[in-house]
DNA sequence: CTGAAAGCGCTAACAA
DNA sequence: TTGTTAGCGCTTTCAG
C-alpha cells in the first residue's frame, strides 16, 4: 500500500495525455467525448480505442466547472427510518439513472432549526436541482429556493402550499374509498385517527373520511376523530382512547399504516380481536402491511411512481431552467386484506 | 418565473466579486474562506461581512477541481428495500456531518451484469471514496478499487475474503448466543435456516449455531439445517418444510429477521402457536422485530454503529491516501421478546 | 500579511 | 473536420 501524497488522485491521465496518444488535438477529444456530431467516424474510433487503452475517465468537476451544472441532484428527506421513503427514493433512482444523473442524499435528521442552513449548503454543493420530501411545511425552504429560481419538487406534500411543482397521491379519494368499503361492509361508528394536521394530505384525508360518511347519511361523533401524527406510539394511544369510548366505534381507519399497526395492538391488548371486535384501516401500503396478522387492509400510494414523476417533472425544470407551477396526483387504490369485517356476515368474526 | 437561459446558475456572485467589494485581492478572500491563519483579524472580519452581505456561496467545483478532492463519498448498496440499510446509512450520514462530507447514493438494483462499470462511474463521478453495503462477493469490485489504490470500506461482508477494510458484526457470536439461549430454555431440537451460504456472514453465524449445539452435546439432525437466502418467502418455505418434518424442531433459528418473519407466518398458518409449539429467533433486530406479535426475539446487530465506524474508517484512510486492510467486528447483542418458549414453564405455551 | 499569477481539466467559440 | 485558445472559479505558490 504505497502511500502516495500527489495531489489528482485516481484517474491522473486527463483529456490531454488522450490526445497526445491519439495523435490530435485536445479539443477533439472533447468532442468525442461529448458525441459532437463533427468528427470524421476514423477520428472518432481511434480517439475511443486510446481512451479504453488508457482508462480515461474524465474529470467531473472541471466538466462541472465549465459547463456550470453538476448533472447532479440533491434529495432532502426527513431521515431513512420507514419503508415509505425507500421505496420513493426507489422510483427516484431509476429515472435518474435513465436521465443519466446522479443523487446526492441529505437527511435533516429532524433538525428543523438548521432548516435554512440547509439549501444554502445544497445549492452550495452544486447540485443541479432538488427533491423534497419534507415531513412539516417546508415554507423556509421553498421561499429561498424560488427566490433563486432554483429547481425543485415537492413529494407528497400538497395541500399547504398550491404554487409549488409538487407530486402526490388522491389523499381525498383514497380515504373516502377507504371509508366507503367499511360503510359497504356494514360499520356506521367509524372512527378516524388523522395524521399532523398541519399537513396537507392529513386534510385531505379527513375531508375523504367526512365526504364518505356525509353521502351515506352516517353521524359523525366528535369523539371519534382524534387527532394523530403518523408515529406508531401515537396510534396505539389513540386506539386505546377511541375503545374505551362508551359509543365505541367498530372500525378505525387511521391516516397511515404505523399508526393502524399501533391501533391494531391496542385492540388486541384490550383483548380484543382483528377483525371480529374492530376492523382497522390504514393508508400507504407500506411492505409490512402485507405481513401483518391479520393483513392489514389499506389505502396504497404508488410511492414509487411518485418519486419517478417527481424525477421527470424535476429533470424538465433544470432542461429549461424554469420552476414550473403546478402539481400531479397519481391515483391511490385500496388494497383489501384482512383487517376488516363484513358485519353481515357472521362468519368472519376475527 | 423567468426563463433565464445564462450559464452560470444559482451563485453567480464569485470571490472576485466579493474581493472588488471588500477592497482586497481574490487571493486574500481564499485566504479567509480556508481559515488560512495569514490574514489580520481586520482584513477577515471584512471580508467575512462582505461575504455575508452578498450571499457568496463558494463554487464546490472549482473548489474540487484545484483541489483534487470533491469532499463527497459514494455508498454503493443493492437497494433501499430494506430497515437493514437504512439504519447503516444513518450512521454514516451522522458520521459525514461532523467530517463535513457529502453523500452519493448508487444503488446497484441487483443488477450484477453491470458490476464492473458502476466502479467506474463511481469514480468518474469524483467522489473521494466509497463505502460498499453489497449483498454478494464484491470480488470484482474490489479488485479494481485496490489497484486504484482508492479508499473503499465494506460493511456488514467479512468472511470472504480478509485483506481489505471492513466492518461488520460478531455474527460467530452473535449465533452462538441465539442458540445456547434456546438450548437454556430447555429446546434441544433446534432449526438453522441460513443465509446465503456464498457470504462470510451466513457461514459464521452457521458456525454459531453449531459451535453452540457441539458444546452442549446436542446431536444436530442433517435435515434441520436448511441454507436461505435472507428473503422473507424463502424463510416461509423452508420453515414449511422444517415442520413437516418427522423429527420436527422445537425451535426454528432464522439467520436473519426478515426469513423469521417468514417463518412466523408458516407457523402460525400450519394451525401452530409461536411460541407455544414452535419458537423462533432472529438476527438483525430491525425495526419490524419489535412490531410483530409475538415480539421477535433476535440478534441485535449495531447497525448504526457499523454506519459509523465504516465512515471514520473511510475519512481517515481518505485522509492519508492509502487503504489500510484489517476489519473491525462490533459486538452484537440478545434482544428478548417473546417468540421463544421455556419448555420447562408450562405457563408459557403462546 | 497581502497581491499577483500560474494553473486544475475541460467546453465551446472561433479559425483554419 | 480539426486545431487553437479563452476562460469557468478557485487554491496555492511566490514575491513583496
Amino acid at each position: 500500500m504505497v502511500n502516495t501524497k500527489e495531489k489528482t488522485p485516481f484517474s491522473n491521465i486527463t483529456i490531454i495525455d488522450v490526445a497526445r496518444e491519439a495523435g490530435v488535438s485536445y479539443g477533439t477529444v472533447s468532442r468525442v467525448i461529448n458525441d459532437s456530431p463533427n468528427v470524421k467516424e476514423e477520428t472518432r474510433e481511434k480517439v475511443k480505442e486510446v481512451i479504453d487503452r488508457l482508462g480515461f475517465v474524465g474529470n467531473r468537476s472541471a466538466r462541472s466547472l465549465v459547463s456550470g451544472k453538476s448533472h447532479v441532484i440533491g434529495l432532502l428527506i426527513p431521515d431513512l427510518g420507514t419503508a415509505y421513503i425507500g421505496e420513493i427514493i426507489r422510483g427516484i433512482d431509476m429515472e435518474l439513472e435513465t436521465a443519466r444523473y446522479n443523487l446526492m442524499l441529505y437527511t435533516t435528521h429532524r433538525r428543523e432549526t438548521k432548516e435554512a442552513g440547509y439549501i444554502s449548503s445544497l445549492i452550495q454543493s452544486g447540485v443541479d436541482g432538488v427533491i423534497l420530501i419534507l415531513p412539516r411545511n417546508p415554507a423556509k425552504y421553498l421561499e429561498k429556493l424560488r427566490s433563486l429560481n432554483f429547481p425543485y419538487v415537492l413529494v407528497d406534500h400538497q395541500g399547504i402550499d398550491d404554487r409549488g411543482p409538487a407530486v402526490g397521491a388522491t389523499n381525498f379519494q383514497g380515504a373516502f374509498d377507504a371509508t366507503e368499503y367499511l360503510i359497504q361492509l356494514g360499520h356506521t361508528r367509524i372512527a378516524l385517527i388523522t395524521g399532523s394536521m398541519d399537513l396537507g394530505c392529513s386534510q385531505e384525508r379527513l375531508k375523504g373520511y367526512q365526504e364518505a360518511m356525509k353521502k351515506h347519511a352516517l353521524q359523525i361523533e366528535p369523539e371519534w376523530i382524534v387527532e394523530g401524527d403518523f408515529e406508531q406510539t401515537t396510534g396505539y394511544e389513540k386506539a386505546l382512547k377511541l375503545i374505551s369510548l362508551s359509543n365505541r366505534p367498530t372500525a378505525i381507519f387511521a391516516s397511515n399504516d404505523m399508526m393502524a399497526f399501533g391501533a391494531m395492538n391496542a385492540v388486541r391488548d384490550q383483548g380484543l380481536k382483528i377483525p371480529g371486535d374492530i376492523s382497522v384501516v390504514g393508508f400507504d401500503d407500506i411492505f409490512q402491511s402485507s405481513q401483518t396478522m391479520p393483513g392489514l387492509t389499506t389505502v396504497h400510494q404508488p410511492l414509487e411512481q411518485m418519486g419517478r414523476e417527481a424525477t421527470r417533472m424535476l429533470v424538465e425544470m433544470m432542461s429549461e431552467r424554469e420552476i414550473k407551477p403546478g402539481k400531479i396526483e397519481l391515483p391511490t387504490r385500496l388494497v383489501l386484506r384482512d383487517s376488516c369485517r363484513n358485519l353481515a356476515d357472521s362468519r368472519n368474526n376475527g
